[in-house]
DNA sequence: TATAATAATGACTGGTTGGTCATTTGTCAA
DNA sequence: TTGACAAATGACCAACCAGTCATTATTATA
């Protein structure tokens, strides 16, 4: 394991337990074995870790996420059940990094973390809302935007239960109960409160699409990081075609298929599906 | 106005923008005009400052809402709306705490300020499920606990809108809109997930009620606090009655109307009527 | 006006913080 | 074995922190 992760993961469980703030670089060195000017051959600054591992964390999820939702064979309700399903095992399995979400979120005074954290909220918006156009189509046109916000409600409010009480719980149960409380939501309700200009209002502030040189950036040097093999193959032809368009969208769509189910990989496969569609 | 409430105004404006953590007493007596010393004579520590400001605000909260509930004038539909609107209006009008509290509640290491929301959210709670029984009885049964967690998850996700962007929006939209979708899971939902067992055990870490010799010293405060008045004469005789029970439920429950509008006072009452209920 | 009592001050203390950098340690090929 | 290079160290720094207390200013009383 890379410095950088064991410097990550013990980072981890510490903010974990006492919050960003409160942990000091000095702690986290000793929980790591490692000296302070160690720390800082890996990480420029305390700020420079902690978005790391947002980072990390946040593209492992949307793309899982991202993953359920389009795919196929899930459709109807199964699909709202494996949605939250995929939420609430991936806050479970990293439940450090969650409690150090929800804790830092509203939290911090960095201004790239709070960029940062509207960017992925948007991005968790935008799949849940692809996942109710699936779901319900033109029926809740007027209600879309107020349903994704019962649904964020929904998740806040139950991912506090198993994240601070330490009790095993039936999550197949939670995710049906929640799935018949959505599909009551969507199916019957009929004042909506948030309107296309509002949504679009909460959204404006300061949101920014990536562009094709920042993708191919991490393309590079996720290149650079993997050994030979079909996904390291694949990344290389769709930078190329992403740098200059020469391919066809079958084989786009082959290649990036081909990277999707390497979890080093997922987060660009949703990046460049997301610049192929646009 | 007292300097502890220059200070506790100053400090709620700092806590609201910078957090309580990042915002120095250095700030807050440049703030407020006053010197370190002089901070120290009016709280014995940064730590009683926010606990002074939680209580205050919360407890005024608390009676608010519970007003609404216990009113018998409200009822039916109508009582949902009230019931939202009383929460929204008050996260509104208090907004720099709400922004404290959201921030801070899961984020402390001071036990005591720990325990202290706890204690407030199952007041909360509790108004909730008393409403909920009041509205619909015993056909939610099985998902009343549900219920509140769903409340508690709409109040999360729509507070955040109005708290942490600056739009004018139109409140009595929002809470006839939350009141349908409540009626509708209310009357609809058949899929419970939180047990009475499980409610049980989130809630057993460690709740105390309040005794009386508590009551009591809280009044005694009050008293003093009060110029001659109706209410001062009211509590003296209610100190009385906890003391000693002497007087009769009718004039209990009227001398507690007394002083239950001043909101000096509200919370005493709330406190006075959960204490006689028991 | 003199005296006592109270209120307010801000320099100071002991401690912690994030971050730096001259120095030491480890690892190679020659 | 040597020397060149990179990796790792931890003493050190300036800045800031919560909280104290000898001193001064203000007010009330006689």
């Amino acid at each position: 394991m890379s410095k950088k992760q064991i410097i990550m993961e013990s980072a981890l469980e510490l903010f974990a337990k006492q919050g960003f703030e409160a942990t000091s670089v000095q702690q986290i060195t000793e929980h790591s074995g490692i000296s302070k000017g160690a720390f800082y051959l890996s990480f420029k600054s305390k700020d420079e870790l902690i978005m790391a591992l947002i980072d990390q964390f946040m593209m492992q999820f949307i793309s899982d996420i991202d993953h359920i939702v389009n795919d196929p064979n899930n459709s109807g309700e199964e699909l709202l059940v494996k949605f939250f399903y995929t939420t609430f095992y991936s806050f479970q399995k990293h439940s450090d990094f969650a409690k150090i979400f929800i804790k830092e979120q509203a939290h911090t005074f960095n201004e790239e973390l709070i960029s940062k954290g509207r960017h992925f909220d948007q991005l968790i918006d935008d799949i849940t809302l692809s996942m109710l156009d699936q779901l319900y189509g033109e029926t809740i046109q007027h209600t879309k935007y107020d349903l994704i916000y019962c649904i964020k409600g929904f998740m806040h409010v139950y991912s506090h239960l198993f994240l601070f009480f330490n009790v095993p719980l039936d999550l197949d149960l939670l995710c049906r109960s929640l799935a018949e409380k959505t599909e009551l939501l969507a199916k019957h309700s009929t004042i909506p409160f948030i309107t296309d200009e509002l949504y679009e209002m909460f959204r404006k502030t300061g949101h920014e699409e990536m562009t094709a040189g920042q993708i191919i950036e991490i393309m590079e040097q996720k290149i650079e990081e993997l050994e030979d093999s079909i996904e390291k193959e694949s990344l290389v032809l769709l930078k190329q075609d992403v740098q200059e368009l020469s391919l066809s969208p079958a084989i786009v769509k082959g290649l990036i298929t081909n990277i999707r189910n390497n979890p080093h990989c997922s987060w660009i496969a949703f990046l460049l599906l997301n610049y192929y569609e646009v």
